[in-house]
DNA sequence: TGCAAAATAGAACGACCGTTCGATTTTGTG
DNA sequence: CACAAAATCGAACGGTCGTTCTATTTTGCA
């Protein structure tokens, strides 16, 4: 057979690349509503009023797809919350902004269902390339929010003395709470709460050093490492 | 044909009970690491060296196998970590005990993996009598450690104004973060930035009336309703 | 417009799932 | 010990799953 003298790389959008980007879109609501896990090709072909094998052929596999629905979660995680705040000033204001997208992104959305955090609950015991994906992500996604909270310390918004991580961590246990009572328990008043709990963590990180000191003092939190200088 | 006379009660511990429990033991460790969806009566079966059919007969159904699981859970969960708590002193004592027992059983035990927290990602949109089961059971404990954190005020322990509703979302966020960091992104400091978190979560709520107005002011958390008297 | 290449459909596969049913073994007891 | 009741097995069913093939249709460019 003759090959062909060149390969014509695809310009602009076939109707390859338009399908594929509709069925993830599809699929994208799916895995929101019944997990990763549950995500299955031939719910997808129906939706999407395909074949199975259609499908497929997109992706090579079940766990690549699952992989791309992880990369367009998170496409749609950085333009949504990501992206409009860290259009506000650094500090307190991005740090805010974050949080309150965040949140909104958790428990307001119709197509809802945090596919990070229903996917760590998925995948905390199946080592494999989807998780690994996963991890990848969120571990991203984290990063972005210490580095937020550092400049906060840096402008002068929060004690020097805060531990980002630890901070970090406790905002995120505020996330995954009204996750879990939002749609688990349908708690109504789980939004409140979350806010009210940020505006608690912030009115405490932002306390003056010796009134902490003061109170502190039965059960003295590990010291954090003085921070450095950032540029 | 004739009715016996009367039907035998079983009276002691017979065979059929025996092996149940064993098969019950069998499935708490399948689905704590596989989830309540991951639970297969063939791969339960594989465990306890016994037939498909032979395990599904002491059950009616999946359903009914997974509620069963939920119910072993929950009386495991008392046993290990509410009755050895409420031996402690009502108040702080009591609350520190059962804070400390719950991280412990979240992250450190070898057939890990909190079956309340999976479940409710599993089951967070999924109606059924499963999901009814497991937030029967979530909210039942919930409202236990309400109740500890109501106590804790009582003994003025805690500020008269605290919320205890709020305090125990963001105490569950902890033990939520927790397990997502342990568990899924295996970072090994997460117990003790449970611990620190909770310090601080209880620094706070015994900070004086005083101090918290003098430092909230910016942000007014929503202002709880002033406690009724308990006996 | 023609034609290779890309996209999609359709049928079939082996594997596992929960469940049913009849046969068989084990148990507890009168 | 005998014998009914309880427990367990083994095979089978219909269904869904991911995946693989081979056709067929659709697309985009020379």
């Amino acid at each position: 057979m003759t090959a062909p003298l060149e390969i014509a790389a695809p310009k602009s959008l076939h109707k390859g690349q338009q399908t594929r980007a509709a069925i993830l879109d599809a699929a994208l609501g799916l895995a929101s509503h019944m997990g990763l896990e549950g995500l299955s090709i031939g719910a997808l072909a129906e939706v999407t009023h395909m074949s199975k094998s259609g499908v497929f052929a997109h992706f090579g596999s079940r766990e690549e797809l699952q992989i791309a629905v992880i990369r367009e979660y998170h496409a749609r995680f950085e333009e949504e919350v990501f992206f409009p705040a860290v259009r506000e000033a650094r500090g307190l204001p991005r740090l805010r902004a974050l949080y309150e997208r965040w949140i909104r992104r958790v428990s307001v959305e119709v197509d809802s269902g945090c596919i990070y955090i229903s996917g760590a609950v998925e995948f905390d015991d199946r080592p494999g390339p989807v998780r690994d994906a996963l991890a990848f992500m969120v571990r991203a996604w984290h990063a972005a929010l210490e580095r937020a909270i550092g400049m906060a310390i840096d402008a002068g918004h929060l004690r020097r003395d805060t531990d980002p991580t630890q901070m970090l961590f406790e905002l995120h246990g505020l996330i995954l709470a009204l996750h879990h009572d939002a749609r688990f328990l349908r708690i109504p008043g789980a939004l409140d709460r979350a806010r009210a709990g940020f505006e608690r963590t912030l009115a405490y990180y932002s306390l003056l050093q010796a009134e902490v000191v003061a109170v502190d003092s039965p059960t003295p939190a590990a010291a954090p490492a003085p921070r450095k200088a950032r540029r």
